[in-house]
DNA sequence: ACATTGCTGTCAACAGTGTTGACTTCGCCG
DNA sequence: CGGCGAAGTCAACACTGTTGACAGCAATGT
């Protein structure tokens, strides 16, 4: 054996980026839960706790993870309208929390924010200050927004990753309500079969709320009289 | 020992409720997290497994748990406005979801909704109706509201409930967006001192977009001007 | 009143998890 | 070539939820 064994090239050497790699195959083809260390060095074809050489615990490991995934920009269409564009972005931050909820609470409770949340902050706090708002009020509807997008995208993640398959399975949904009491429950029946609307549609109707109130706050009195279009989308 | 060995009437049988009682006093002196079966056993006084005969397994017992704590009306002062009610209301639905993340997490996955999640909707819709909403707007908006009290309630307590102190020390955040390089992150920078906001405020100030919404969407054209009572305190 | 039957509690154990310490091996640098 | 530190391996610990076999109590049927 004379310089490497040659036997097999694919495991030259443990890396934090090819740890992170097997990381990121894992989660996307089997999920968080199944991200274990074991698993990890599994994938790597190492033993599990080699890993610890490069990471100091499991949840170093996930934060990392966690800011890989969630750097990635969407390139959005440039002739959108400011309003357009800023949903478009919306939309995306939330999906994100929306497909990986494990790594996005692990992303919250991290108190140094990693450079990806950031970099969403300053795009969000320039496309408000691009409108004519103050700093303040950019602050305050900054807030709101990481409320909205992270919330929202963190409750849909628990909707739709649960286990039990009956979750997904809205019509059943609205038949439990249906078949409520009627005196007891008199306005959820009758509201029954349009309760548990579309996720999406939702998501982007309270987003109108939010720009309606910001074009308020800057100034723009001609959104008085509402979105502009309302119901559209996918 | 003619009837009851007298030795100790503290415990005289295991029951579903002492049970829940038990794991409830559990829950609110040392956190879910603590919340395991053997501790539960020792709590009760007896064997860990001893549990597994009144549930099926740990998730059973914690939705019950969760529909318990959930199911805690608040009793409001009776001369409200529809407004200010409902504002209550939310944010006092948001704060159970703020003070038991990992319940409310447990709630939203399990399929059948509890009753005290079916009153709760119940009671909304019945607000909606209301003020003049047709059961399709209701319906609507009230997955809006949804999203806004969980998804906030569930943010709220990740960054609260951190094992890292520093997750609470907003000014030391506000100091970390102050000291970024303000080429890369001129926004931020600037609006640095007013980030982070109080959290109470900012969910009250999103309620009132949305509640503003509401009024349009229920005809009553007055609630242009913007909401009544902003910024008013705790 | 007795016997049976089923529910309740106990014990030991299993399959997992993250993590640590000791040991070996590799590779680089003097 | 020697040595030294980093990297990989192995066994083990503490902890989790959960299960199956056993023992005792209570109530029930005759």
């Amino acid at each position: 054996m004379p310089d490497t064994p040659a036997e097999d090239v694919s495991r030259p050497r443990l890396d934090r980026e090819r740890i992170l790699d097997a990381a990121e195959a894992i989660v996307r083809e089997e999920g968080v839960g199944r991200l274990t260390m074991r698993r990890i060095g599994a994938e790597l074809g190492a033993d599990p706790t080699a890993v610890y050489r490069h990471f100091r615990n499991k949840d170093e490991l996930l934060i990392q993870l966690a800011d890989r995934l969630f750097g990635i920009a969407p390139d959005l269409p440039p002739d959108l309208s400011w309003r357009e564009r800023f949903k478009a972005e919306l939309r995306y931050s939330m999906n994100r929390y929306r497909s990986h909820p494990d790594l996005a609470m692990l992303l919250a409770v991290q108190p140094d924010d990693t450079p990806s949340l950031q970099a969403i902050a300053e795009w969000d706090l320039a496309r408000l200050a691009e409108i004519g708002l103050s700093p303040e009020d950019a602050a305050r509807v900054l807030q709101v927004i990481e409320n909205h997008v992270v919330g929202t995208g963190l409750y849909y993640a628990l909707i739709e990753h649960g286990d039990d398959p009956r979750l997904r399975d809205t019509d059943a949904m609205r038949r439990v309500y249906a078949l409520l009491p009627a005196g007891e429950f008199p306005h959820a029946v009758v509201a029954a079969p349009h309760l548990f609307p579309d996720l999406d549609e939702s998501f982007d109707f309270a987003t109108d709320m939010i720009l309606d109130a910001i074009e308020r706050l800057a100034g723009k009195g001609d959104a008085a009289t509402g979105s502009t279009d309302e119901g559209a989308g996918t």
